[in-house]
DNA sequence: TATCATACGGAGTTAGGATTCCGTTTCCGG
DNA sequence: CCGGAAACGGAATCCTAACTCCGTATGATA
């Protein structure tokens, strides 16, 4: 149960620099890899370091704030492609990996998180984890169900296999998408079983 | 081409020390991820700092040699797929795949090197890893020959592959043999292609 | 075994960054 | 318009390693 501290209102300019320091990071770690600096996020939101460890206790709990956002809109696509794919369960799956790593290949700060990065990042994470884990649960056993999904594959492996290629769009001179596309042929079923249609 | 320094003799105890301060870093690095520090290094292989720092000019040194090692093992491996699997291509492939997999699993410095590690430590590694690519070609080349193999997967995937397996591993807690699997079936040819045996 | 080029040891130096501290400034309710 | 709680700024502090330096010890050669 993440606690969802009651604090009230929260002046303006709080606020205000809040979502300044989040903008500044996200920028910087969009391009970089996670060797960012507070001072840098810092200096870009146009605030002292004192206030970024005003609002975050340290580096480990600003990047968890990214990384939360980032599963926010994994999840978006994720709902989506649960909603709109009944009738291509397979490939609806696929496409949402695709969006999703797409995504991430624009932050660092998540990338890090997903693979070197210690538990402490996703501590902030929890409830979208959760989340994440149960629509990956639906949309792998509505493709299982088709026929069309290995059915060796489970929904856990999500997480692993975006690992890997997070690995790949992080080390950089390498085609993300070819290795994402080999995992998605791995995902297929064998031509053994055929589809239960 | 490496240079291949024509240091004469070497001292009978530097050569020791050498030896000690590599299977030390072995060690260490088998074990734990990359925050490995030199004064460890020293202390387990019984020497002073100056002592390493003597034998490899910085840390990244000190990690290649590790690296280039690993890689004669990774090399005489793939020699053994090339000279045994003729009669079973893929397989081949497939088998020289998990076993330098399993042999990465056990040593973070080549982990670290090929994932986030910069190119500085492959710097020494160059004549090896070119080795590595020539045999992954001969044996791609005829598992593709062969029909089993997907002929849109090329032998400059499998560092890359690698790489997502040892993000895979480093993470820990997954089981990074289902990831190698996966993506080895999708290496697979698809069902379309008959084989051309 | 005398000589000295090689090697060694490890305290000390240096540097990069995260985090803290505290005097000052800015909101906001009354 | 006031008082004080809530925020700020950013120089100073602390830490953690990597790496350097130099006086000492040791193997090899004549």
């Amino acid at each position: 149960m993440t606690v969802t501290t009651a604090t009230r209102p929260m002046r303006a300019d709080a606020r205000r620099n809040r979502e300044s320091i989040l903008a500044a990071a996200r920028e910087l770690f969009a391009a970089s890899r996670p060797d960012v600096q507070i001072d840098d996020v810092a200096r870009l939101a146009g605030v002292g370091v004192g206030t970024v460890y005003r609002h975050f206790p340290d580096k480990q709990a600003l990047m968890g704030e990214l990384v939360r956002e980032r599963f926010v809109l994994f999840n978006e696509r994720m709902r989506t492609a649960v909603e709109e794919g009944e009738d291509e369960p397979f490939e609806s799956l696929a496409e949402a990996l695709r969006d999703n790593a797409a995504s991430v290949a624009g932050d660092a700060a998540t990338r890090f998180a997903m693979m070197s990065g210690g538990e402490r990042v996703f501590e902030y994470v929890g409830e979208e984890k959760e989340e994440f884990l149960r629509l990956a649960r639906r949309l792998v056993l509505r493709a299982r169900r088709s026929g069309e999904l290995n059915p060796r594959f489970q929904a856990a492996d999500i997480p692993m296999v975006m690992c890997g290629v997070c690995a790949t769009i992080d080390k950089g001179g390498w085609d993300w998408r070819r290795h994402l596309d080999l995992v998605i042929e791995g995902m297929r079923a064998e031509p053994s079983a055929p589809p239960a249609v």
